[in-house]
DNA sequence: AATTGTACTTACAATCGAGTAAGTAACAAG
DNA sequence: CTTGTTACTTACTCGATTGTAAGTACAATT
């Protein structure tokens, strides 16, 4: 006899809605994703940890893999606007830095990222999940104020994309293997020492603007 | 009855010493690990590519993350010393960041490096499989070089040991996430865009040297 | 109030992979 | 040749994990 009739200590269960339940998954998934990577994440503990039946997860997302396509979509989403809308601001560079510092690192960001392209859920061809090159605008507002700063000598939009790659290239790698190559040369680890690369980072890019 | 008494077909079976074995997995295992990582790696997958039962793998290293910690302690000392070697050599720029990007990318080191990292296998305290820092030995070369070249105004040793960190951080970062951040900026990808990334970051560092 | 849709449950099947038990044969040493 | 060691095999056990089947209860609609 599958499933009892009636519990009796059932105190009126709960009911989300089906957007609510979803929701709710795909956050708890995102945060496992971070940590354990997309071949780490287990339904039953996912589960578990949201205090229902690992079925039910698969009632919304049909399979394990339906649910990690569908929180790369969602955090692939969320980077494209949060980028956007902190970009509006027209911060200065070190603070730039700071927030795409923060993006990637403080909220795992860099992890998934890692963990996915490493998985190869990301960054294959044909390059749909990745959508349109959302650092583009990002870019062409860094070459603006660099020819606002020197109306002089027109400077070279190609070497302003570089600088943009090395960038995010530096940040990410940052905050992924930064303590270790820290430990590598001998130079001591931690937060602060993350900030003050990020400070060094800033001046060389300003002093050769 | 486990174990036949006697295989009809059996022509007359090679076996390896110790060492030879150990060392012939080793070697793919290393190979998987950058591909699939060390979450990946099934052992008896590895051992039909080796042609061999899979208790024989668990023979020599005694469980699958012994194997994978074999692996990581033989790569790490790999690494430093191709690392060592390679500089003796006492290149130019370019070619130094070509040589590690060589290492980093088409032997799969920075993926093998990062699928430890985000796995929590290196890198965490207490540093053990790191050993020394043995980036510590370059980066002093690389201060001796830039005080030869400028004799008028000493340069700051933290300088010069954050730009081979920057260096480390935007290649390793470079190797995995380059065609993403490549895409993502609206550039072209491919083996030739790296290269030109490199150029371009051998000529930023000479240029503020 | 009856009905219908569906969010969610328990129980189970099926698979897959690490590790074990026991035996076999290759090689070295006496 | 005999004997001991050990590299390696086959056959298996056991646990973990994804997915399915079937049923239950909550909530909206009529």
């Amino acid at each position: 006899m599958p499933a009892k009739t009636s519990r009796s200590d059932a105190p009126s269960r709960r009911r989300l809605t089906a957007e609510e339940a979803r929701a709710r998954i795909l956050e708890a998934a995102e945060r496992r994703l971070a940590e354990v990577g997309p071949e780490g994440l287990r339904l039953t503990e996912l589960a578990a940890e949201l205090g229902v039946s690992h079925p039910a997860i698969l009632h919304h997302f049909g399979s394990r893999e339906g649910l990690v396509v569908a929180v790369v979509a969602r955090a692939v989403g969320k980077l494209g606007e949060q980028l956007q809308e902190e970009i509006a601001r027209r911060p200065q560079r070190l603070e730039i830095l700071d927030m795409i510092a923060e993006f990637f690192g403080e909220r795992g960001n860099a992890r998934l990222i890692a963990w996915l392209v490493l998985s190869g859920r990301l960054g294959k061809l044909p390059e749909e999940p990745t959508g349109e090159p959302f650092l583009l605008k990002l870019i062409e507002q860094s070459h603006e104020r660099r020819k606002a700063a020197q109306a002089d000598r027109e400077p070279d939009f190609e070497d302003t994309r570089f600088r943009s790659q090395l960038t995010a290239l530096a940040l990410m790698g940052e905050s992924i293997f930064g303590d270790l190559i820290r430990f590598a040369s001998g130079d001591r680890t931690g937060a602060a020492k993350s900030k003050d690369f990020r400070r060094r980072l800033a001046k060389l890019l300003n002093d050769t603007m």
